[in-house]
DNA sequence: GATGAATGAGGGTTCATTCAT
DNA sequence: TATGAATGAACCCTCATTCAT
């Protein structure tokens, strides 16, 4: 019945030592198998989005049997959503990496907001979004799940990393949760609503992304930023300015 | 075959005393029998899809004959289209009438931010935006069509009213474009992925919106205000203030 | 109900002057809106035989509406039947007129089989026994019928034409019935089957016929001309050949 | 995608004890399977003709379900070329035998001709021309190859038998190519046109035909034949009417 | 357990025919 | 009477799913 296993991530390894000790895996329980379905289900998904993918083309794409699909997943609309689970998995994966260094604050957002934009303007996670949004009234929460457990726990983290300089006295925000949103939308000023509607066609330069992203963190800088915060970013001004 | 008649919303109250006058209307040119189809087509299109909306479904939803369906529009694409350029046409429709008035200027952002967050995030407009941006990938320039004659028109009057505020001395801004973006952006703080994603399955409140507007214009006027902006403001606050 | 009337082609200049005479003519009587439809007709058919064509395709070429030619015709069979009841009129009016004069017997032949093989071989002529054929089985007795009032009534004809070369004592036959087959098939030899199969896409040239028919009428007094004949033709070959 | 096999009828039987042996056959590969369609197209097709023949008719037909027939078939047309390839070869197969034989000449023509006129006249083979004929507007090449591996491969036969007797010395012939089609039509003198037009509904008795054909080649060798074939025959008449 | 040939409902579209105007 | 907009059955074809092998 195509169960999907839980935390498949942390379980291939061992099943995979598993299957070569104990010899042919349970039904729909080859780890190697179910990439290999949805490294193909991927392909021709993100292509042609739900509707227009085949069964067949996936078949083909990722080079098993009708049948051994319907046994890793129960049907068409299950292996979508297994498939979305692992892309959002994907995409943000390691997106946050960069809030956790304590660096300077003003570079450490454009960092940040630089790696955001670029992920998910990115044709690629666009397609995946839109593949998503298109599916979302046919099968009930899987936007849902996605925006949750991908957009949503990066805000989470975002609202962290703003807490914690709230803690250092470089920031002062009455609705941190607010704020948090405001940053992101910032960065990602005007190319969400472009690229998801196509009217971009090409995913955005890394110099219109700095533009970007630097204006943004300026203007949120200028809104929430302290005394303190100027201060410091006075004495690097200084520091770097003195330099020559 | 099937072409729009131009400024149908006008037109279609002539037409309909014009069929009454002289009889039935030539093939494809009933505006009632239009609208009729077009309806049906929104609420199936709009429910399911593009690709999962079957023209069956349509025909029974509109109450009309499937052949008559093809003579208004030569094929699904085409009557999807004319959907969605009504709903784009319903959709931001009188959304950017606030902006002529030229009030106080954060009043005015504020009251335009609200109206904008309103639209964009209600339900229906949601949902019309979603198969849009579902059926992108199938029907090229379809989503590009839509976006620039609806957001990317609403953008433009945002940029032109930041001009006008730059002449009169209230604004200081680098790059127009990129602050309109910005200023959009701010005021749908996380409603718009929320609510497309459907992790948000209803609309804000509208004390929700306020906030979030408010916001969101107070950072950017702390962004791009001039002194005579704070000058002016000075005075209303002070005179506010001194009411009670 | 579309009764066909008998013998359209006398009563029309009647049935026109009738229709001056005492205003609009009854339902389905017009014979200039008859002839209208089926000109139409025939374009649509011949050029794209009996399924492929539409009525809309015959509504818009004969500049009718609908409506009126189902007033005519009782449906799309109908229609068919009377424009190859037309056609075959056409087809075969004056292809018999030679046989009339008694000339000189081989000569006549010729003649004969040239204007035999050159109507039925002709583009148009083919394309409509095509349609005949294809459409025989649909159409009960409507092959037969094509057949019985145009090459079955030529065919006796020729039947006649030879018994009077009987007479005359200038071949002698056993099977008059049989050799006008032989003759007739000896002018077309090879020419209906390479037309009608599409094998030839462009009809015979006139030298081409000139050769086969030649050869075919000599093969056919070798072998029924009398004595008679021959020495009436050698009177003139010697005549001929004494010329110069 | 549906390639016919090359010697669909030798490999057949190999095929079947193969399917036997090694399980089930490759999508589209089962020779048993194929037939079951081709069969089933047949008798619609033949039936209807192409444009009337439907997909679902021949499904119901054949006994197979659609989606089968198009894993055999691309579509329509591509199954309709297949039967008509197969009842090509059916037809035309073994016709010429008769004339490997270097028998007494005439008697060889006799046979020839009425084995030809027997097989071209029968219903099965009429009803199939026809539906060639009434498809060769929709599909190009189609009526020209059918009677290019046909008819016109057997005329090829023809000609080479009359260059054989001429060799011999017992033919005297000019143009080969189209004696070779007069001999042809003679044997056929009437029945084709007739038959092709279901002005005959039966084909003709062996008696009609062997009439048809005696009398044909008689007036073929009349008009052909040498002294030699005259003294030849000669010595066998004197040799049969000694007989008693 | 894996396969992929077979299924058949349902897809978009056409068009002969009807009937209100 | 003549019209042509409307009808809806039927067209060819696709493809998610099943199940014998």
């Amino acid at each position: 019945m195509a169960e999907t296993p839980p935390n498949v991530e942390n379980e291939s390894c061992d099943d995979l030592l598993e299957s070569l000790r104990r010899g042919r895996p349970a039904a729909g329980q080859d780890p190697v198998k179910r990439s290999q379905i949805i490294d193909g289900a991927r392909r021709v998904f993100i292509d042609k989005g739900f509707e227009a993918a085949s069964m067949n083309d996936i078949t083909r794409e990722a080079g098993v049997s009708k049948g051994t699909i319907y046994v890793y997943f129960a049907n068409k609309e299950e292996l979508f959503e297994a498939l979305i689970e692992e892309e959002r998995g994907t995409i943000f994966k390691n997106m946050y990496d960069v809030l956790d260094k304590s660096d300077n604050l003003r570079e450490t957002l454009v960092k940040f907001g630089k790696v955001l934009a670029l992920k998910i303007t990115s044709a690629k996670v666009i397609q995946a979004q839109r593949t998503v949004i298109g599916a979302s009234d046919r099968i009930p929460d899987m936007g849902a799940r996605f925006y949750e457990r991908g957009p949503k726990r990066g805000h989470d983290k975002v609202a962290a990393f703003l807490n914690a300089a709230i803690e250092r006295d470089l920031l002062r925000i009455d609705d941190v949760d607010l704020a948090a949103y405001q940053f992101t939308e910032l960065c990602l000023a005007g190319l969400f609503r472009q690229c998801i509607f196509a009217y971009r066609t090409k995913a955005p330069t890394q110099d219109e992304i700095d533009r970007i992203v630097r204006s943004g963190v300026s203007m949120f800088l200028k809104a929430y930023g302290t005394e303190r915060l100027v201060a410091e970013e006075g004495h690097q001004t200084i520091a770097v300015e003195a330099k020559p």
